[in-house]
DNA sequence: TAAACTGATGATAATGATTATAAAGTAATA
DNA sequence: TATTACTTTATAATCATTATCATCAGTTTA
């Protein structure tokens, strides 16, 4: 796991005067160390045995501070809990229509969409946001076993 | 208003064996006939004073139902109520982040993403999502007064 | 036509993720 | 040490959506 990033992240929130307790530690260090875009309640389930009276709270609690600070994403499905992920480079999501696995990948430039709906729009353009949905190989797998 | 696209739907509807009931001829004409994206409460507050009372939730069902059938798209945002489009072509998003406003537009190609999502991670690509974030000219202009 | 059947509606309760509240704890500061 | 600000925890509240179920309305059958 990357101590460096850690590390960064620390200070960043050391500089804007979060105090780092020893629940924002772990969850931070949870963030960086998995690859699963997990859920609030995947991290409080992940972090019960060494923390067993951490609240649920303390949990959305500071992945709202995590968020505000842009050291993590939050990514919004809807009909389910938000996941999140924490920041490196910039990715888009692949996501499993099955067992709603979310998988990181690459593309190059989509200035050209913001650069349309701009004019288009008349809007001033932000940011956008890009997911594919599909059958991740293990449920593809699953799916020819069972015929 | 679009009758053309209401009967077909009537039709589309009758034909696989769902009762065209005046809430549902209601809820239909409705969202054909506008182009703001409504959420569930949202309908259901513009058909009250035809339908005193109706239920929230027999607009939650039946919106289930026509999207089923294929005749609507739910929209998803995570922090708020989905809200609904009536299926005519394929179309992207752009969202206002200070308003809520979503805005309809057209863009070619992203049939490259999906081929290279596939190839780089193995998923059976079914389909994608694209949203552009920004601030519309609404609301461009307000702030512009203010200051 | 009357009875039976099927699916739809409407009132209300339940669910579940997230947020709000408030008391108690902890660290920083004077 | 006393004060202050921030944080955690337990718990209650919120709010969108779904489930339940009695009632209703067409349609089919006898
Ligand atoms: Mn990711
Ligand atoms: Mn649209
Ligand atoms: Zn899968
Ligand atoms: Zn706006």
């Amino acid at each position: 796991m990357s101590e460096h990033k850690l590390n960064d992240s620390l200070d960043t929130l050391k500089k804007s005067g979060v105090r780092i307790t020893p629940q924002r530690h772990a969850i931070l260090e949870y963030l960086i160390s998995t690859e699963s875009h997990p859920t609030a309640d995947d991290i409080y389930k992940a972090l019960e045995s060494n923390f067993p009276n951490m609240s649920v709270a303390t949990v959305y609690n500071n992945l709202r501070v995590f968020r505000n600070a842009g050291l993590i994403k939050e990514l919004n499905y809807g009909d389910a809990s938000s996941r999140f992920d924490f920041v490196t480079h910039d990715h888009y999501h692949i996501i499993c229509e099955k067992c709603g696995t979310i998988v990181d990948f690459h593309y190059p430039g989509l200035e050209e969409v913001e650069h349309l709906a701009t004019h288009v729009t008349g809007f001033e353009v932000g940011s956008h946001r890009l997911e594919v949905y599909g059958t991740c190989p293990a449920c593809i797998d699953n799916a020819a076993k069972v015929n």
